[in-house]
DNA sequence: CAAAAAAGAGCGAATGTTCGTTCTCGTTTA
DNA sequence: TAAACGAGAACGAACATTCGCTCTTTTTTG
């Protein structure tokens, strides 16, 4: 899975060819050979992500991907060496980009605070491989697919645990530091506070209302009162 | 060798005969045969529901249910048309029960009661179609298939919006009538708080804490402070 | 009521299609 | 000039579904 960056090596004389010349490496990583390598791999991902969209990760051909792509099933197949490398690819980046919200939950003295700017960033977030002009409601669809596909599929269930577990650390260790400076006064456990939290947060970003007509301001105040709720801050 | 050519045709005189006889009409209804199919039906549900709780919609195949089932394709096929319209059945047989126990929230006088029972019996829900000795979470993970599922066949999506439309107008009517009784004081508009509260819910469900050690009982408290922040109930 | 006919139930091999992937070969690039 | 790129036909496996057939149950007929 992760070697695709030499598709058919022929191994035999490559390293004492790269020992030989210098420059030859220096092509490969930076030359034009590997920026086109990375547009291309751009360019497979975001039509990948359009065809989930559409049709669910199995509901999706490598012919769709092709066709959306612009590009023969020879070609695509030098990027990637399976479809199911490209739907880890994709749930990867997704995770990582949510996880990535929670980075800047540190700007933010107040955690009530930092958790509604969490959930609404997650309103807001575009699908990470593709370029925002497709359906608006992307990121949501492609959400649920992954929930699906992480329940029988062991590698996409370990992409998402890894930042999931990321993720479920900073929470927890911004409500206990929030605890500890006395700010609020959770109820119950603070795992399962952090866990439920993010899985009632979860609930409204799959359920995806903006696209139901539902304006975006109108869910701030409803993670407030979650937050509010299951934190309760104490009053000062 | 070639004179069993027409084995069976005939279809002309079917209506007349049943006219004729009223006792073939009952036989066809409640007769050995009508039961023996509703028998096979089941089993036929209960094999594909392991099986897709296993593997998901797309990922189990014909022949697994089969051989779950203890089935051949050839009998199989005389009970369901095709694995689409199995795949319905399970689905509106999954909505239609979580839309019943929201018909129990009737019993209750005081609505974040009734809420709690809501959440806490769709944590206990079994998958409508197994005989319970299967998975414990394969209510959960079936939910998740579903949502996967709706959004990008057409049908499952209308089974779903059927029940869910339903539990949508049972949940805004009552929290509408402890509104006009005074009971609550919702944040925001009721539309849009029954459907948060409906989102966050599912949320937790998807999440399957049960599955992951927690105890039930911590998640009680979990749905009542999200019911109290959302209806915020006021002060007798 | 017995015999005959029809319909139902079941099996498992066969069918036609779709799909992910590979192969072959011509073209471009360094 | 050798390696990378790319196109598109081809391949083999898997899949949902059907077919031909046998055996059993029910219904009709004489």
């Amino acid at each position: 899975m992760v070697d695709n960056i030499l598709p058919r090596p022929t191994k035999h004389l490559a390293d004492e060819k790269s020992d030989r010349e210098g420059g030859c490496f220096v092509t490969k990583l930076f030359g034009k050979r590997a920026q086109n390598r990375e547009v291309q791999e751009a360019r497979i991902l975001e039509a990948a992500t359009t065809c989930f969209v559409r049709a669910g990760f199995h509901g999706a051909s490598m012919n769709d991907i092709c066709s959306e792509a612009g590009m023969s099933p020879g070609a695509l197949y030098r990027y990637f060496p399976s479809k199911e490398s490209i739907i880890e690819t994709i749930v990867a980046a997704h995770r990582k980009a949510s996880a990535e919200i929670l980075d800047r939950m540190s700007a933010y003295d107040n955690i009530i605070d930092a958790l509604v700017m969490v959930g609404m960033e997650h309103i807001h977030q575009k699908s990470a491989t593709s370029t925002g002009d497709g359906v608006g409601d992307a990121n949501a669809r492609i959400f649920a697919e992954i929930r699906a596909e992480a329940i029988r599929n062991e590698a996409v269930a370990a992409q998402c645990e890894l930042y999931e577990g990321q993720m479920r650390e900073q929470l927890l260790s911004a409500i206990s530091a929030a605890k500890n400076r006395g700010e609020i006064d959770p109820i119950g456990d603070l795992g399962l506070v952090a866990a439920t939290l993010a899985a009632m947060g979860e609930g409204v970003i799959m359920r995806n209302f903006p696209a139901q007509g539902v304006p975006v301001e109108a869910l701030e105040p409803m993670f407030r009162a979650l937050a509010v709720a299951i934190l309760r801050p104490v009053k000062a």
